[in-house]
DNA sequence: GCATTGTCGACTGGTTAAGTGGACTTTACC
DNA sequence: GGTAAAGTCCACTTAACCAGTCGACAATGC
């Protein structure tokens, strides 16, 4: 049971590009993969598909790099998941009920939908606003710094 | 966010188990993979582990096979997510905050969090017991059949 | 002692996490 | 306007892990 990185890291990204002061300056690829500690490269692969299925609008060339295509608050972590994770089921037969021969006479699968949905509770609520706050609130507040 | 194959087959098992009608009489590999639609050479590798951890106990030789170490209602999901899927927390972060740089201000972390305990609590409060019964109450029930 | 059954380890194929290199676009500068 | 640099985009390779297979070994009962 899993998160793939490549949702953590779009998570991760996403809330980045949400908690810079210019919502609309691009933002680069290196930028952010320093920022978070993320392998650039493969950032890069990631952010190419949050702007395929429209969560992101990148820009190449100078001045160029990638901006929240929609307000933060509108994009749930569920979403993330679904774009960058491509709508997996924890099993085959929750989805496909032909994959099991043994389906409906299956008391696990109960439990597994019960799972994902438990899963999908959490997510849906909670959005790339709210984890951006969160942070700001976290970085900001204590100060425990010792210089 | 998927649930590892071992997991499923695991589970499938041991309801399979906790459904005999002599619960003491050992039951063999192969008739288990048989009527659960498991590979059996993978199967056996997963009973193998359940009899290590002590989920059931397994003898050799003709009339040999396996048999649940405990009542089916004292073994919980999570319990057999953790004896097959080696307590995977789904980032590493979530158990080592070392692992990441970024831990003491991450947000993310709470919801990842989040999301574990979510799955937990569903686990915890399902035994090898229930999905028996569930499953016995839907084989014996509608009698759909139609030879 | 021999058949039966679980145990263990090595091996294969597919998927995921990354890294690499090059093509393509846009901007800035001359 | 042409050109170089700054960026993203895309296809290919590598390494690790998971699912599944196979064959040799060990224990048990008759």
């Amino acid at each position: 049971m899993r998160i793939p990185m490549k949702v953590d890291y779009g998570v991760r990204a996403l809330v980045d590009l949400a908690g810079q002061p210019d919502v609309h300056r691009p933002v680069r690829t290196a930028d952010i993969a320093g920022r978070q500690g993320i392998p650039e490269p493969y950032l890069d692969q990631v952010l190419t598909t949050l702007n395929k299925f429209g969560l992101i609008t990148s820009r190449r060339g100078p001045q160029g790099g990638h901006v929240l295509a929609r307000a933060a608050a509108d994009i749930t972590l569920d979403e993330v998941v679904a774009t960058l994770d491509g709508r997996n089921p924890p099993l085959e037969c929750i989805d496909d009920a032909t994959e099991c021969a043994l389906s409906d006479c299956c008391a696990q699968r109960d439990i597994w939908r019960d799972v994902e949905e438990a899963i999908h509770a959490v997510l849906v609520t909670t959005t790339i606003a709210d984890l951006a706050q969160r942070q700001q609130a976290r970085t900001a507040a204590p100060l425990t710094f010792v210089s």
